[in-house]
DNA sequence: GAGTTACGCTACGATCAGTATCGATACCAG
DNA sequence: CTGGTATCGATACTGATCGTAGCGTAACTC
C-alpha cells in the first residue's frame, strides 16, 4: 500500500478536526428542527463554531448534509456471498441508519433541493447513490435496473415511513419489508 | 339530499374561480423549478395573477401545495370488491399521478417543510393522509398497520424513483412493484 | 521573526415567505 | 342610481435565511 498522503505539509495555521463535531451538531439540530428549520446559524451555534467556518469547508448547506449522511451511513462493504444474507444486511442497515434521529429528514430535505439545484444533484449523485448502487450491483451481479428497483423499494419505503410518522419503522414491519423484497429479488431471473 | 350550500349569497364582489390556473401554474412552476425553486411570485406571476390574490385563499405555500396535490390525485373510490383488483388500480393510480410533471416534487418538498412546521403537518395530515387511508382501510378490511406498510412501500417508492431519475418509472418496473407488493398482501393473514 | 493559512466575528447582499395598504372593481339591496 | 361590502391587482414592507466579504487574531513552518 502506497502512502496515499504525502507527508509534505502544508504552510499556515492547520485546520482544526472539526468534522465530527458538526457532523454531530448537523444531525441535532436537524432532528430538532427539520432540515427547513436547522439553519446554518443554529448548526454553527450548536457545534460551537463560526458559520464562516463551516463555509470553507463545505460549499452549501446541502453539501454539508451529503457529506453528514455519508459519514452516518459509513462504508457499504458486503461480507457475505449469499444473496439472501446481502439483501437482509443491506435492508437492516438501511433501517437501522434511517431510523437514527435527524437521518431520514436530512436524507429527504437534501433530495428535495437537490431538484431544483444542479450543483447539488452532482454531489448527491455522485457521493451518495453512485457508490452504493455500485456496491450492491457489485455484490449482487444483477443488472442495473434489478438493484434501483431494490434502493427505490428499501430506501423509499423506509423514508416514508419516517416522514409520515417521524418515528422509525417498527421491527415487525421491517420484517414484512424482508420478507416482500426477498421473495421478489430471490425469485427466478428477471422477467424483463 | 339537502342543498349543502344555502342559496344565501353573501354581499361583496365575488371571487373570480381561479383555483384551476392557480393549480395548473403551481404544478408547471414545481416541476421546472423544484418545490424550492416554485416561488409564489412566479407561481403567481405564472397563474396571471397577484401573489396577494393566493394568500387569500391558501395561508401558505404549503397549503397551496396540498390543495393542489388533492385536486391532481382526486377522490379515492375503489370500485371493486376484489382485493387484488383494489391493489392493483391503487398502485397503478399512484404510479400514474405521482408521474405527472411536478407532482411528486411537490409532494416531497411539502413532506419536508411538514417537518418543522406543525401547522402544515395538520393540513397533509388531516387532508390527504388520512382520507386516503381511511378509504383504503375500508376497501381491504385490513388492519390499519397493514394498509400503512402498503402505502409506504407504493408511495415511497414511487416518490424515491421520481426524485433519484426525474423520470416516471417504468410500466415494468411498476409491474415488478405490483408483483411483489400483490405477494404480499393477499397472502395468508397478517402473520404478526 | 517572516510568511502563510485557519479561525471567529461582524456586516452585508440577495432571495423568499408572508403581510399591510390602497385605489379600483364587481356584485347586491333598496 | 346609490351605498355597502368584499375582492382584485399593485406596491412596499418585515423578517428570516443562504452565502460572502473584510478584518483582526491565532497557529504553524521555515
Amino acid at each position: 500500500m502506497t502512502r496515499a498522503t504525502p507527508p509534505a505539509k502544508p504552510p499556515g495555521r492547520p485546520r482544526a478536526g472539526i468534522d465530527a463535531v458538526v457532523f454531530a451538531a448537523t444531525l441535532r439540530t436537524v432532528h430538532e428542527l427539520g432540515y427547513t428549520g436547522a439553519t446554518m446559524d443554529r448548526i454553527a451555534a450548536a457545534a460551537g463554531v463560526a458559520k464562516t467556518t463551516i463555509y470553507r469547508r463545505w460549499e452549501s448547506k446541502g453539501a454539508l448534509i451529503v457529506d453528514c449522511i455519508l459519514d452516518a451511513f459509513g462504508p457499504l462493504r458486503p461480507e457475505s456471498t449469499d444473496r439472501v444474507e446481502i439483501l437482509t444486511s443491506a435492508i437492516r442497515l438501511a433501517a437501522a441508519k434511517i431510523g437514527e434521529p435527524g437521518l431520514a429528514a436530512a436524507f429527504a430535505g437534501v433530495f428535495v433541493d437537490a431538484i431544483s439545484d444542479p450543483a447539488l444533484r452532482e454531489v448527491l449523485s455522485t457521493r451518495l447513490q453512485a457508490p452504493y448502487l455500485a456496491a450492491l450491483q457489485d455484490a449482487l451481479g444483477e443488472p442495473e435496473h434489478r438493484v434501483l428497483l431494490f434502493i427505490d423499494v428499501v430506501v423509499g419505503t423506509l423514508l416514508h415511513r419516517m416522514g409520515m410518522t417521524g418515528a422509525p419503522m417498527v421491527d415487525a414491519d421491517v420484517d414484512a419489508l424482508t420478507e416482500m423484497v426477498l421473495r421478489q429479488f430471490t425469485a427466478s431471473d428477471d422477467p424483463a
